[in-house]
This record gives C-alpha cells, structure tokens and sequence, in this order.
DNA sequence: TATTGTTATACTCTATAACTATA
DNA sequence: TATAGTTATAGAGTATAACAATA
C-alpha cells in the first residue's frame, strides 16, 4: 500500500493540472481533425504515423502494442481496422512463423499525407505558437526524461499479460 | 490541399511526441490506481475533486461539463454513476429551475479521500522525482500559457452542426 | 426562442480469458 | 514451457438527436 499522503506544492499542483488540462483539450481537438482530414482515430493516426517512420515501412505487431496500445487484443482490433481499408497489411514475418509483420501500403501513405498538414498545423495553432523555441526545447527535454522514467520502471500492476520484469518499484 | 507539409523542427516534434506519450502512460497509470483505490473513473474522478475544491461543494452541471469537457450526455451519464453510489446529490438549482446543482457528499468525501494518497504517490513515482523543482516550475508556467491560449481560443469545433472544417489555414 | 438537462440509441474502443500455432 | 497473435465476449464511455421544462 502506500504510506502516508505526500501532498503536491502549489508548482507541481499546477504542473499536473495544466499537464492533464493542455493533453485533454490537444488530444480531443486533434482528434477531430484526424477524424475530419482521414477517417482516422488517434490510435490509428499513431500506429500509421509509426509504421510511415520506419524505414522498412514495418513493425511486428508486438513492437506495435509496445509502442502505441496497452493490450494486444486492441492492437489486433485496430490492425483490422486499417487492414480492412487497406492502409496496412499483415503478413507472417519471415524470420519468426508466430510473428505478424505490418507494412504500411501506399494508401496508408497517402492517407498520412493527407491528415499531416492539418495535424501540424493545428499543434502549430493551439501549442507551438504560444511557445520561444527555448520553452519547446526545455519542454521537450523534461518530457523525454519523463517518458524514460515511466517507460523504465511500470507502474505497480501492468500486467496485460505475463510480465517477467523484476518487481517494479514496490515500496 | 495543402502541398507539403508545414513542418515541425525536431526539438517541437520532440515535444510533441513526448507529450502525448507522457500523458498516455500517465493517464494509464492513474485511471488503475483511481479503479483500484476506489473504482473511481477518471472523469468521475476529476468531477468529485472538483466538487470537492468549491467552496460550497457544488457545481450546475453545466459548469462541470465547461470545465471537463464533455457532451452534456456524457457528463449526465457520470453524475449518474456518482449518485448512484451516493457520492454526489444532484437537485433543482434555487435560483433556476432549469439548472441542476451537484453537490459532492460526505461519502464522495470519504471515497476522494480514500484515493487522494496513492494518487499523489503515484505522481511522485512517475513524474516529479524525475524533475527538479526548476523543471516543475518551467513546465507549470509553459503549460498553464498553453492552456489559457487553447481555453481562449476553441478549435474550430464551435459549431458542431454544418459541414466539417476542411483545411485549416497553415499557409 | 434560447438555455438546461435528460433520454434513447448506436457505436467505438478496450480489456480479459480462452484458444491456436510456433520457438 | 514461453511467446506471438487471434477470437469471443462483455463492459465502459461517448456522442448525437430528439425531447421536456424553464427563462
């Protein structure tokens, strides 16, 4: 369990609050326009956006769900989404028969392209343009530090499926 | 159509990405500690310490709903879910019929209280022990200038009726 | 007529558990 | 046995539109 209540500073108060705030109303303004511009729920926009960085235009299914979803039950459901229309396709990896590989298709491509301009140009209306480049540069460093940290050490009880990690952090 | 796409530089989409990320593996990690702790939602979470911040302990719905944005359904439906546990009274507002105010309970109290230690916990945990009280401070303010802009000036989503908004003005 | 809120409904998404197949 | 992925299923949450009541 956990031990006594912390409490939070009035700064990290309104670092929390303003943190869940700004995602909340970036995340549901960005989603309307993915839905808008391509059809496409966040999810969606993510596995694309990571499939078309990839330099093989490729990821198995499982470095998806790591990167994007939490379970691989909504990574299948949403990889079938996107096979069916086309934007991906999935096909035994070559390497390893349990594996699926997932390719972006041309399509998919051309779907990105057309939700990209308004993507960036909405981060660029609501977020960056409120922003020095020295504000970004300094958010982008403490944010990755985050990141790292949460991605290092799994709060408490993830276990979407069998986890073989050491126990994670416990008290 | 927009021809090429506006651009990020690396260190914005280095925020960006870390973000959104942060954000989803915080939410994630929260959302199972409010269920675990007190079968609490998120959202049901951010209304009871809402209601619980006031002074009088009541909000309309209405106010709720501007403040956690939501459909009016949605939020209806989650004050349902509260008062049916008891943890929220909801009755005509004096001043105006039409008006509903909701008001947290001495059980909604208890159940915020209940859930408030392990929260801050897991704050602590994933995010603010990464930080210095510097980087709090930075991210506080950058946030909060976000968030007033994007509070100040809706996406585009004002008018939910009509066609939907094609290319936004990225230049 | 405009506003406040509810209801009915349909849909998307997510997670759990059971299952198959390969390593 | 452990890993990769799918399926079946069930539940939570959300939005839209139609509706009633008050201002």
């Amino acid at each position: 369990m956990v031990m006594a209540s912390p409490s939070l500073e009035p700064a990290q108060l309104g670092a929390y609050f303003a943190l869940i705030e700004v995602s909340s109303l970036l995340r549901h303004a960005v989603e309307q326009q993915l839905r808008d511009a391509g059809d496409l729920s966040y999810v969606q926009f993510q596995l694309l956006a990571r499939l078309g960085d990839s330099p093989t235009g490729s990821h198995r299914m499982t470095d998806l769900a790591d990167g994007v979803v939490y379970s691989r039950s909504g990574l299948t459901y949403q990889a079938q989404m996107l096979e069916q229309r086309g934007l991906v396709t999935r096909a035994p990896s070559p390497d390893d028969e349990r594996s699926i590989t997932v390719a972006i298709t041309d399509d998919g491509r051309a779907v990105l392209a057309d939700v990209f301009p308004g993507h960036i140009a909405l981060l660029h209306e609501s977020f960056f343009d409120t922003l020095t480049p020295d504000d970004v540069e300094h958010l982008a460093g403490v944010l990755t530090r985050v990141r790292d940290r949460m991605r290092a050490s799994p709060p408490r009880s993830a276990a979407p499926r069998r986890r073989k990690d050491a126990a994670p952090r416990s008290a």
